[in-house]
DNA sequence: GTCCAGGGAATCA
DNA sequence: TGATTCCATGGA
């Protein structure tokens, strides 16, 4: 087992884990965080302002696990100033800053994030957790960590070879044929995920959209959850567009609230970090409804 | 029984 | 283009 520390003050696993950009993260008994990411199965836990990651990856390799943890997590991004742009824009935001402090994006694999953000479509959180461990334990590779047995998300080749009755059977409901749709146009390259991180973010959207069940918000949680990171993105979901509306546009039907409005004001009030500013307040507005 | 969930696609006006 | 309807599933 590999133990890895830092320090930091702008990382705390219960906000990174449950605002809502992963899937694969538990919470144990003491407060700590255990899940699987590439070919690592992790444990992170904080105490005061050191974060421990204890774990294992498929090769045993302590330098490659250091490194993909600095990647995973974005731990060469200075969060604090960026914490602090966002506070300046306007208290409500600030207060929801202060509220996800330990919040960071992930860096997540490309696959694994269009895949699971297909199946959030008209989904909860419990739910899409619960499809994406029964596919990684159906299609991916076995990992053993302190005598348990956890499963690597699985490649495009391992996942192509489901069926569409086959993936039915895991619980996807509807989007099945999505998510077998969007394997086969992978493996076959019709688009070619290894070139997409040198478009820009208008022209990545047009073709991220392609995908049969990646539309506007779909797509932009996974340029803004995966490894493409851009921030230029505003995901609008129901709790996103409920928060927006009570912070700024106070209709008394929040359903009549147009996404285009809505995403007016993120460009206006957010620019380029819109992407973090939506986690933040998505974070903070569930939190609220609890 | 009804409503809802990190929506998208098909259909209709 | 813009608004409605349908889509599986399970928990509240």
């Amino acid at each position: 087992m590999f133990k890895y520390e830092i320090e930091s003050k702008s990382l705390t696993p219960k906000d990174v884990f449950e605002c809502g950009q992963c899937f694969r993260w538990d919470e144990n008994d003491d407060g700590s965080y255990t899940g699987v990411f590439k070919d690592c199965v992790l444990t992170v836990k904080k105490h005061g302002d050191k974060i421990t990651f204890c774990g294992i990856n498929k090769e045993k390799d302590f330098e490659k696990f250091k490194n993909d943890i600095i990647d995973y997590f974005d731990l060469n991004r200075d969060y604090e100033t960026i914490k602090n742009k966002l506070s300046k824009i306007d208290d409500n935001l600030k207060k929801s800053v202060e509220y996800g402090s330990g919040i960071r994006i992930l860096n997540q694999e490309l696959f694994e994030t269009i895949i699971s953000f297909i199946i959030s479509a008209n989904n909860n959180i419990p739910r899409i957790k619960g499809i994406i461990k029964r596919i990684s334990e159906n299609y991916g590779e076995q990992i053993e960590f302190n005598g348990n047995i956890f499963y690597t998300f699985p490649t495009v080749e391992e996942l192509s070879k489901a069926s569409v009755e086959d993936l039915r059977k895991l619980g996807l409901g509807f989007r099945d044929k999505r998510v077998y749709d969007t394997c086969q146009m992978i493996k076959n390259k019709e688009i070619d995920l290894e070139n997409l991180s040198k478009l820009d973010t208008k022209d990545l959207r047009i073709v991220m959209m392609k995908f049969p069940g990646v539309g506007p918000k779909v797509c932009d949680c996974i340029l803004l959850f995966s490894t493409l990171k851009r921030f230029d993105v505003f995901p609008i979901d129901v709790w996103v567009r409920r928060v927006m509306n009570e912070l700024y546009i106070h209709n008394p039907d929040e359903n009549k609230v147009s996404k285009i409005q809505i995403q007016k004001l993120a460009d206006e009030k957010y620019g380029d970090l819109q992407g973090l500013a939506q986690q933040y307040l998505f974070y903070w507005e569930r939190s609220l409804n609890k």
